[in-house]
DNA sequence: CTCTCTGCAAATGCTTTGCAAACTC
DNA sequence: GAGTTTGCAAAGCATTTGCAGAGAG
């Protein structure tokens, strides 16, 4: 299981961080959002209703980050998204169409691509960056 | 060979395009950096000695691209790059400890990826965005 | 002489930073 | 209380846009 908010906040307040409105806010927010790839702005505007700065998620996303709760990723254009940590760590495939995400093992797509990065003893890192194209339904209908 | 200033200019006025100071400016740096890639703003400011504004940077680059003579990636955070289209097209691998970008052949790359993105009927474009990581000697020095 | 292009300046979108006041422990 | 955290406002960076005047054909 992801995270819940909870645990996020234990997390946070047994490496030294105070537990305020804001923090229990975000860690809501992103508990809710498990499954989804939400984007600084998107928690900001979800927190907002209790008047919660966008400036404060950054901060907080980025201390989650550090205790590795949240993983910061790039879909392709525009904003960074966060996700809570999955148990079992997939890559993205972004369709540059529809921007629906299809999440592939890790060690599947990584065997691939090593054996074209391996050569130059290049060592890929995929979780961060996406992989973007065309998704089956997008590419058909070109 | 990748195009010569001359031929981009060539090409730009048989589009239509008129043919001004600083087109010329943008299109020589373009060809003196044929093995590089350049953020617009490195354009600018290569072009800057004769005073080319960053706007205009933007516009020509824009309308080299849809002519197709010049690409646009993006190799990881930071500003996107530009390069002249190169006669073989390859994929980017840039190492995220040096910069540095290590060129593989699309074939390689994309019959590899394939391997993983066919089944879900996912088609990857490897050119637009790189694959990070850490290349031989970075990933060495951890 | 017409229509494109330029430079400037301002606006944009995402993110970071400085700071005094507010709050947690 | 001591020290962290907040909201606000302002700055930052890459990029886009509006516009009047300069330049190409």
């Amino acid at each position: 299981m992801s995270p819940t908010a909870d645990q996020m906040l234990d997390e946070l307040r047994t490496h030294g961080f105070r537990i305020t409105r804001a923090r229990r806010e975000i860690c809501a927010v992103l508990a809710g959002a498990s499954d989804e790839h939400v984007t600084a702005m998107e928690v900001a505007a979800r927190a907002a209703g209790s008047g919660v700065d966008p400036s404060t998620v950054y901060r907080t996303l980025d201390a989650l980050e550090r205790l590795g709760l949240v993983e910061h990723v790039h879909l392709g254009h525009g904003p960074g998204a966060y996700h809570v940590s999955p148990d079992r760590p997939h890559h993205h495939l972004v369709c540059d169409g529809c921007g629906r995400t299809v999440d592939v093992p890790v060690a599947e797509l990584r065997r691939a691509v090593e054996t074209v990065t391996g050569p130059h003893g290049f060592v890929p890192d995929l979780t961060h960056f996406a992989i973007v194209g065309r998704c089956a339904s997008c590419a058909g209908a070109d």
